[in-house]
DNA sequence: CTAGGTGCAAAAGGTTTGCGGTTAA
DNA sequence: TTAACCGCAAACCTTTTGCACCTAG
């Protein structure tokens, strides 16, 4: 990993360590960014750090999305799926495989709110086909 | 209820039933809009259908979503949520009372797509802070 | 040294399902 | 009449938690 200092310096002002679990963890996802679930986190900790547990990659996952190193993705009532892109980004849905894809950041145009609604966020997702499963279409 | 004839078309088009469960669920639904989970739909229909229970109360729920006659909310992990508001609309979630709101209906500016995605839908959810809620906060 | 983390197993919480009896159409 | 539905209880699945041991700082 390249900059540990950094995380561990991002972590330590929060009175949070960094783990080697931890670390494998945020490995994982930075290295392929394809929105694992936390079970497909384990799989893929495990080849590597056999004894990790479960609850382990959940409590971890939860410590680094707290923290900011991790985003948390969430698609109807699926088990939730993490991101390490902290950039600014909207995510795609793809209806026919589900898989999820880091998109340019989409705009929302508020309609009209009730008064005295404050707004702080406007998530916006979008949902449709993948350009693979666009082209199963034809 | 005023226009059963049409729910009950509307289900037996698609061969399914329009059970007294189902006409209470819907009643539910349209009577108090603040986007009830399972649970709070079974309370509030235990209450004049006494022998109902949460899987039918579930089951139907399901039914009635699925045949389009009622939308499900989903907030991150929280317990899905109902609304029988079938215009084109966005949902407003509370970040501090925590409840949702039916808005008028934000559009997307997407950013530029990947060649070959396709986007159906974009749903846009707002969080902030409600009229009471952002009151509360001077 | 010690607060915070780990691994394990058990529990929680929402939702779904199997089954025998019931009912809308 | 009969396929669809109901109520009940058990199962399911994701996620959280309690606890004894361990380790990063």
């Amino acid at each position: 990993m390249e900059d540990d200092s950094n995380i561990s310096e991002l972590l330590a002002a929060r009175g949070i360590r960094l783990t080697r679990q931890r670390e494998k963890i945020l490995a994982i996802l930075l290295q392929q960014r394809d929105h694992p679930t936390a079970s497909e986190v384990y799989e893929r900790a495990k080849q590597k750090m056999p004894s990790i547990s479960l609850a382990t990659v959940y409590n971890s996952l939860e410590a680094l999305a707290r923290n900011g190193l991790l985003k948390q993705v969430n698609v109807d009532r699926a088990p939730t799926r993490f991101c390490a892109n902290l950039e600014d980004h909207s995510h795609f849905f793809c209806e026919r495989c589900g898989a999820i894809y880091d998109v340019e950041a989409a705009a929302a145009q508020l309609g009209n709110l009730p008064p005295g609604f404050v707004v702080f966020h406007a998530d916006v997702a979008l949902k449709g086909l993948c350009s693979t499963c666009s082209d199963l279409n034809v």
